[in-house]
DNA sequence: CGTCCACAGGAATGACGGGCGG
DNA sequence: CCGCCCGTCATTCCTGTGGACG
């Protein structure tokens, strides 16, 4: 009989000794993480000397456009606006030219007043994490930007989950606080993943914010293949990988919607199986387990970050609409879930509150709440979970208060 | 054609952990 | 230390509503 604890001590030998080997097949595994940002961007000349062109004027002191960058996800974006306040920045430190480049994602953050934060702490002023009204801290920023002269570039990721969730105001407030800053200024780089995001600004913010705009289409398959090429080049190591495992992924990522970064994560995780396996090469056979993992992957980060009661939702949603799609109204899985609720002896929120965490729960993706109406037999939201029972219960057991809901 | 179901979702309010200025 | 302010999460109370049924 062997313990675990042998077990676990075999397996790290042979991983040790794996890697003293120097049978690994990555030989720079951060090229292939999602924050990488690569220092050549391919098909994205356009857009970025665009780019660079808009912000140029910083390097004579006076303020650039705001600009907005609309795309789906997984189409350089992100790596674009960071490329060129990176080099803009190195650019700057040279001349000695005074400037600040700031980049935040507001889905990270998570609130208006985070994302504040996150800028207070890129010009170098401190906040507290919390207790401070958010107009305090904006009115803080300027004082601090005005008395130090500060010339910032603010580019805000995800800008629409900030607007969707909070609206507009903040938005105005900061393209419309120049006076308060001078001689300093702040423009904003927005970057949006929704393409009709202008039209939920308000009149006033989107002729502000909008001074420019850039699209960034989708890469096609062809286009993936030559970016997957030049990243495996930096990341793993000449004989790692096939040219079919490589134009698999491509394939695989560009017929639906051009996404570059799932893409790459694919690769990643491909390349992270095959070195598990002890195989020396990456294969199409490692790609196509990838591509089931890798959904799976995302989709457990976000469950296990759910506060308790969401976790609870989300299971009695499951549940409910495991036997037949008639029990997927709100008030079946309310009912389920303060039944799951009483078993681990929690107390069960209100329904406001649930149908609440169910629209949340709808933002994260993790079911689709749609509002129906069924007339004389009312209006509800028609709960349909978009993850298995069996990737959720994989999570939740290790959740030591709900585990034993599973069944 | 009006009724009325079964909720949606807005507004006000409170508890809580925390910072502020005095 | 105090009294006051804040954001966050949750509750309470409330008004609104699309359309099948009678």
């Amino acid at each position: 009989m062997i313990s675990d604890q042998d077990r676990d001590r075999d397996t790290l030998d042979t991983i040790f000794s794996k890697a003293l080997q120097g049978r690994t097949l990555f030989k720079n595994h951060k090229a292939l993480q999602s924050d990488f940002v690569p220092d050549h961007l391919p098909f994205r000349n356009t857009q970025l000397s665009s780019i660079a062109e808009i912000l140029a004027p910083i390097l004579h002191g006076s303020k650039p456009s705001n600009l907005l960058i609309y795309g789906k996800t997984g189409t350089g974006k992100t790596a674009a606006a960071r490329h060129i306040t990176t080099k803009l920045a190195q650019t700057a430190q040279k001349k000695r030219i005074d400037s600040n480049f700031i980049y935040c994602n507001a889905r990270m953050s998570g609130t208006e007043y985070r994302t504040l934060c996150e800028l207070a702490i890129g010009i170098g002023l401190k906040i507290p994490f919390t207790g401070l009204a958010v107009t305090e801290v904006l009115s803080r920023i300027q004082h601090f930007m005005k008395q130090h002269s500060l010339k910032t570039i603010f580019v805000i990721d995800e800008i629409d989950y900030l607007i969707r969730a909070y609206g507009d105001d903040l938005l105005y407030d900061l393209t419309s606080s120049s006076d308060k800053i001078s001689p300093g200024f702040l423009s904003l780089i927005g970057i949006s993943n929704d393409l009709q995001f202008k039209e939920e600004l308000g009149a006033r913010v989107q002729s502000r914010l909008s001074e420019e705009e850039l699209v960034f289409p989708p890469y096609s398959a062809e286009e993936l293949r030559t970016i997957l090429n030049e990243r495996a080049t930096v990341a793993l190591n000449t004989k790692a990988y096939t040219t079919a495992a490589i134009n698999l992924c491509s394939a695989l990522s560009g017929s639906e919607h051009g996404d570059a970064r799932r893409a790459v994560d694919l690769l990643r995780i491909a390349g992270e199986i095959a070195e598990r396996e002890g195989s020396d090469q990456l294969d199409e056979r490692h790609v196509r387990i990838a591509l089931q993992k890798i959904d799976q992957d995302r989709v457990s980060e976000a469950l296990k970050t759910l506060p308790i009661h969401a976790k609870i939702v989300l299971l009695a949603s499951i549940y409910s609409s495991q036997n037949d799609s008639t029990h997927s109204s709100s008030g079946f899985v309310y009912d389920k879930y303060s039944e799951l609720c009483k078993k681990t002896g929690l107390e069960a929120l209100t329904t406001r509150r649930v149908s609440g965490l169910l629209t949340e729960l709808d933002t994260l993706g993790l079911l689709t709440a749609a509002v129906v109406n069924y007339g004389r037999y009312g209006r509800t939201k028609k709960i349909t979970p978009q993850i298995s029972f069996a990737v959720a219960s994989k999570v939740f057991e290790s959740d030591d208060t709900i585990k034993h809901l599973i069944h």
